[in-house]
DNA sequence: CATTTGCGTAAGCCATGACTTACCGTAAGT
DNA sequence: ACTTACGGTAAGTCATGGCTTACGCAAATG
């Protein structure tokens, strides 16, 4: 069920662009917030979701606190969707196929 | 940007009940209806969101509409995520290894 | 120790969006 | 043609959650 906590945590704009900057390497939090439309304890919460999501981890250094991505919720999103890759492909293709006979059919 | 759709779309609990019912196999509206605590029309609009976010397709079958999971929502997921797999991956296991140290240091 | 720096939390405001009922269109059955 | 079955759309209500400002706390710095 941890998979639901990671999708809504990704679900939001900002937040999302929290995460992504992440993905280009470990930043405090201050950091994260010079580059963003937002205050900084508006990305403190969003690190705060994202934490408990298990997207990101964090470390105490000094005052400040550096935040990295977690492959922990990230692997279970990848888990899930490939839960419904192949079946979805599957009947994708049966789909087609039942169109093209339909076009066929019309001739 | 089209992944954005996607992760809003399946952020909702009960949009993603609509979409895991289609993981089983396409159905009509109303059956996926049944099987939800929700009203007829909650799913026609949940099925309009997944739509527009290339999750699901559908076919009309005289006076319904059958729906299934379209791969390529899915797929534009699958690569968005990919993204940031291998970067997390290291950057995770250098943050273990900075842990690591500390320990050995308070010996 | 006093000050500064860096974050997290609390409280309150406001927009987004998920749900309902009511209604309309269209395709099949009689 | 009338009726029934099935879904999409409109309008309105209400809760969720994202943002801000204000505040408190801990670690470094002098």
């Amino acid at each position: 069920m941890a998979y639901a906590n990671a999708l809504t945590a990704l679900a939001d704009p900002t937040r999302r662009m929290v995460f992504e900057r992440l993905g280009k390497g470990p930043l405090p939090v201050g950091e994260i917030a010079e580059t963003l439309p937002v205050s900084r304890p508006a990305v403190s919460q969003h690190l705060k979701v994202l934490k408990e999501a298990g997207l990101v981890s964090d470390r105490a250094e000094g005052t400040r606190r550096i935040y990295y991505i977690d492959p922990e919720g990230l692997g279970q999103l990848r888990a899930w969707l490939d839960r419904f890759w192949d079946t979805a492909l599957a009947e994708f293709g049966a789909e087609v196929a039942r169109d093209n006979l339909k076009r066929k059919d019309r001739k």
